[in-house]
DNA sequence: CAGTGGTCTAGACCACACT
DNA sequence: GTGTGGTCTAGACCACTGC
């Protein structure tokens, strides 16, 4: 249980005396027409963000109580709480009725890979079983133009890329290629990710402190080449869905790229709109 | 602008003397151990949601404020709000400050097809213009048994298939075919859909009072057949992407089977993770 | 100006989890 | 029992819209 009073043990916020939040003054930042006007909660949610960011609460730890908050930043319960709401919904915190709130978290994440879209075409989704992953290569090299642009770094700064084949009951099902920032995961190794077990994710959390909070995938379809076509035991030509996905940290900071190739003969990328 | 006291005009609301929506006395119902436990702003959401069925409020209407809804229901504004906010975020409802809350329309629907996930690979989504839409035709026919099982129809029950292109520039892009239930939309012709500008879903809407809640898809890669690949102007055994809807009206009511066939070249299929 | 949703507060009480 | 999040209320005030 966190101690009783957060004043007593300051972190990085400001000293008892602080203000209560940048209170009452409105507009006065910007000399021109900008609106600038942030609720209350939006503000106390930035400084959620930004304690996250900090690691001050890692993935998996509870963060102080609503009360503890409200009494840190010096507002109502109400107003922590629609901050926290809105972190929530967006799957960054996870609350817990009776425990607390947590910083949410790659591992444990209930019974699924988070960010895995893929069913089988009939039965459940457990039917297929935990994906058995193969490590193909793990290599650090320069980084092409267009993964670099895709990873905000420079042509040619260093990257780590993967390349791995997930299975489904002995079935090659996802070919898989990884690019990740040299500079965020030193030291991530072939055998690293051989004796990892877990989402891949989990690991990056553990071992990098590097939380992947959103995602964008970009869905086509392809014609297996030559290469693909050995590694996911189909011929030359085969239809494939390529998935082209661009992980994001916290505050948008991009930190993976990865290009999918998934055989969909029994199995589907499942979606939900609304 | 609404009448000052809703009471003054009762609908299907229960008279001024009626009871706080099921106050004091919970799990009176259930004999047994089920918890049954539902906070009040859930019953107002089933109430609006209730309305919403039946016609009350027609898209694009504004509902009662929420100080009216709530002397209605007889709960406090907070507790209406909170449930507006709920059917705001399943896009059932949408908030305008100053104006008031209306339900949620596939017309005016800012500036886009709302669940048509196909963006342009380069450029802006708005760089490949209107699309195209030429029906192919459309036919009243027995339901086969896997599209009657979709739609919770008996094989055999009269549906309306509908056969399109719709085409970027000039280009064929998306391939569809589409049935419906023949009991909620009789009268629909091929006529009519030629005739009619506008996304599909707002015609749904404003001829047969029939409005699309939420979908599921189901994305794959195939290779195009001889008929499709003529439609599409494709050679045939070109990888396409085949993508199965399933859309749901209120209380997740299936009304529309979907199957597509997208050439996804110069553009692709896009998706939000988190 | 009046009417609408949006924010913020303060306090009471409920449901749940751990000890 | 104590502490946590969850619900509900009531009222004050702010921001935006349109008359």
């Amino acid at each position: 249980m966190p101690s009783s009073t957060e004043n007593l043990s300051p972190t990085s916020e400001p000293a008892p005396a602080a203000e209560p939040v940048g209170a009452g003054d409105p507009g006065a930042i910007g000399a021109q027409a900008a609106p600038a006007f942030s609720p209350l909660y939006q503000q106390i949610k930035t400084l959620i963000l930004r304690s996250l960011q900090a690691g001050e609460w890692k993935p998996g730890d509870m963060i102080p109580s609503e009360l503890d908050l409200a009494a840190r930043y010096r507002v109502s319960q109400g107003t922590v709480r629609k901050a926290i709401d809105e972190l929530a919904t967006d799957n960054l915190l996870v609350r817990r009725q009776g425990k607390g709130t947590f910083v949410a978290t790659h591992a444990e994440q209930h019974i699924q890979y988070r960010f895995l879209r893929v069913l089988p075409d009939i039965g459940d989704p457990a039917s297929q079983g935990p994906a058995e992953r193969s490590i193909i290569e793990c290599r650090r090299q320069r980084a092409p133009a267009e993964v670099a642009r895709s990873l905000g770094l420079r042509t040619g700064d260093a990257v780590i890329q993967v390349k791995r084949v997930l299975a489904f009951g002995g079935s090659p099902a996802i070919l898989e290629d990884i690019w990740l920032p040299g500079h965020s995961f030193k030291g991530l190794t072939l055998e690293t990710l051989s004796t990892d077990k877990g989402p891949m994710y989990a690991l990056f959390e553990t071992r990098f402190g590097v939380r992947m909070v959103r995602a964008v995938e970009k869905v086509k379809a392809v014609a297996a080449d030559a290469d693909n076509a050995v590694l996911l035991g189909v011929s030359s030509g085969h239809p494939l869905l390529s998935v082209e996905r661009l992980a994001y940290t916290y505050n948008d900071v991009p930190m993976e790229l990865r290009r999918g190739f998934y055989r969909t003969e029994t199995r589907h990328y499942h979606n939900e709109l609304s």
